[in-house]
DNA sequence: ATCAGATGTTAACTTCAAGCAACATTATGG
DNA sequence: CCATAATGTTGCTTGAAGTTAACATCTGAT
């Protein structure tokens, strides 16, 4: 089930950008000409609407001052799980060995 | 010029979900059958394509276990600015005094 | 209570992204 | 070095997102 998670996570994002915006008294309008988009798109991503493109949420978490919450996100400086597996080998295409069969 | 910083941000984001694939040993289309999209989405993701829908970007994220990563992302509690704004007022509907002159 | 403004809803139209297929290119492993 | 798998690229088709406009509803200031 892939898509539970991620539709709350995307609620919550869009929850988040909602409140960040009232507490800066702006309209949904407002916000929107400042992204570049219509009002109906920054309605969308308060929605947490998954199809609505990514640029969409990110213009607005810039258009309030909160792009830098963004660099964090999938850090690869922070990711333990990923550093543990980089002691394998860090290829630039995925590729694992084919035959790891015995001769026949 | 908002989407320079924002093409910045999504070119950065994209690289670190490759980076956080490439160090699990998955293909773009293993990442992609997980995620439930084409390989072409995953490939796109992975270039910081601004017009490719959020759900792409987070079920990556999802997939690759860095789903939590989002969670602080315009967090309420996280928002100096927002909450030092706060103290003014918390409205459901953003508006101002519009007539804030004295009588004629 | 009243009125103005913000947000939600719907519908029609346009535009572009996603899916698919075939091929080119690059890189990994043997 | 060679073969194979992964990734990049292109063109086509289709479905959906975005825009616009008009209207409904709700909120909050006066």
């Amino acid at each position: 089930m892939p898509p539970a998670a991620v539709e709350a996570a995307l609620e919550r994002l869009g929850r988040n950008i909602r409140t960040a915006r009232l507490r800066r008294l702006l309209t949904q309008a407002q916000l929107a000409e400042r992204v570049g988009v219509s009002r109906f798109v920054v309605a969308g991503v308060e929605q947490g609407k998954p199809s609505t493109g990514i640029a969409a949420y990110v213009g607005a978490l810039w258009a309030l001052g909160l792009l830098e919450d963004l660099l964090p996100v999938a850090d690869p400086s922070e990711d333990a799980q990923g550093m543990a597996l980089e002691r394998a080998r860090a290829p630039k295409r995925a590729r694992r060995a084919q035959t790891l069969d015995d001769d026949f």
